[in-house]
DNA sequence: TCCTGTCATACCCGGCAGGTATCACCGGGC
DNA sequence: GCCCGGTGATACCTGCCGGGTATGACAGGA
């Protein structure tokens, strides 16, 4: 007895999210009993007590801190494998790999860069079929985990690589947009520093799930509402110099001295053993080769 | 139903693995129908077939490979969640990390670095305590995948990082082990083609989950063997310097001038959250701290 | 041709997942 | 103090489904 099913994880993940058993069980379209039964069970099979049950809701003991960040990757895993098994199976190649790719990209970043990779990668023989999946504000390293895309275009180190593998394309520095209209869009260069805090012109702040972290610049989900908040002079944006591709009239981009580089990855899960992918890594990597 | 039980892909890897359902289902304690059975159900749900049923066995598509890879990962993550669940449970920490790490040692390597960093953890308050598990060769990925270690020393090039976070503990040049009689250790120094290939001293053979890769040398599975094999004049090794520590009075260590330097790491799951594990490698990088 | 080895089908049974009804418990009102 | 609302646990029932046995369909080989 040392399996556990994805059932039971499920269940148990709902429970620790919800730290409720009526309100996971609600999320599960299930009654509240059998949930807290399968829970205890799922214990007893552990030998372990992962929840407290107080008087008033319930607490995560340590075990369970433990289940639910190592079941959540877990399950993670296990949607991954159907859905990449999925679309494997509706290409259904021939040569025991997929010919589709899931490429997920922050939407409407990476214009330029990412024209050239579609193109190059195309004009090879036999390339697999991309599909360029938008994704959130750093929502790209979840789909690669839950297996929504194979590959994706992240930008260090606002996307965290850990735990893929990847390859470096391109280092670029930042810049800082401003209304054109304002003093300091007369600059020729910026500090970090002066930015950050301009009265007038606080920072954005995207979305993330639904909710935004706490600040007073304008709550903002896409790159187009934040362009036009720019250009109507009610906040400043700091982006990879790549961004002059976008720039509105309104727009002044001042090139940032001490911002960190942003460097452009191409990444994908460490195990992945596609022959698709590799082909697309290998043009990547041919198309952005640097002297290194 | 966008959602599979690990008993399911228990099975699927099963007999995709054997490519034969009776011996499948022999290895999973079962009758062969209910298993083509849940196989074929398997396939409904997915959408996807996954085997080919030839006249004479059984053979993978192409979604199957997929899911012969992805589900393989998906497994290892769901093991790893119950083994370091349980771990934490055994040791019911209050504070919500477990105080218990199992470090993965490749057995008998790393002599003083791994002396040195236990006692340095162990001297730091409130310090996690370390349950040291001696791995075969090259198998400390497995053993992070799986969750019978939290974390491993590995040595790089020969251990692959891949999926893994990790730091740089130490680099190191190689050294040839030679009989102490024989011509070659006479030199100062040699190239690693000079010791790749010498007739009468065949390159040893790894154990590697019981099986040996091909060619002339002796096969092994401890360094106490191949110590014994060198000393009798029938072998040669390679080795970071520090295996210098085991050299025996009929060993002779020649440095190689052209072997690739070898980085020792300290490797950890990248999705890890705890503060025990977070206490040990901020420890071990202290300890190893280099000019860089 | 039969025999052998393969996987699929047919059928039955027992266990368990899930539902409903209810209990035990506790905290907070008044 | 009392009752009430809300928590999770228990009791009990039912239907589904996972698993077993027996058998079938089918293809190769001697």
């Amino acid at each position: 007895m040392d399996t556990v099913e994805t059932r039971e994880l499920r269940y148990f993940l709902a429970v620790a999210e919800e730290l409720h058993f009526g309100r996971a069980a609600e999320r599960l379209g299930m009654a509240q009993p059998p949930l807290s039964r399968a829970i205890q069970q799922l214990e007893r099979r552990l030998g372990v007590s992962l929840l407290v049950r107080n008087r008033r809701g319930v607490a995560l003991t340590g075990a369970g801190e433990v289940l639910l960040h190592e079941g959540r990757a877990a399950l993670d895993a296990t949607t991954a494998a159907i859905r990449r098994t999925r679309r494997a199976g509706g290409a259904d190649s021939p040569g025991g790999t997929r010919s589709r790719l899931v490429l997920a990209v922050k939407a409407a970043a990476f214009h330029e860069l990412l024209q050239k990779l579609l193109d190059a990668h195309a004009a090879e023989p036999g390339a697999a079929e991309i599909e360029v999946l938008p994704s959130g504000t750093c929502e790209q390293e979840e789909m690669l985990r839950d297996g929504r895309a194979d590959v994706a275009l992240m930008h260090a180190p606002f996307n965290s690589l850990a735990g893929f593998d990847s390859e470096e394309l391109l280092t670029e520095g930042q810049i800082a947009i401003l209304p054109t209209g304002h003093p300091l869009a007369a600059h020729r260069t910026l500090a970090l520093a002066d930015v950050s805090d301009i009265p007038d012109l606080p920072l954005a702040r995207w979305s993330r799930h639904g909710t935004y972290p706490p600040g007073p610049g304008p709550e903002i989900h896409d790159q187009t509402q934040l362009a036009q908040l720019i250009a109507l002079g009610r906040t400043v944006a700091v982006f990879p110099d790549s961004a002059r591709a976008w720039l509105w009239a309104e727009h002044t981009a001042v090139p940032l001295i001490d911002a960190p580089p942003v460097v452009t990855h191409i990444a994908w899960p460490a195990h992945s053993r596609s022959l698709a992918l590799a082909g697309l890594i290998r043009t990547a990597t041919q198309l952005y080769a640097r002297a290194h």
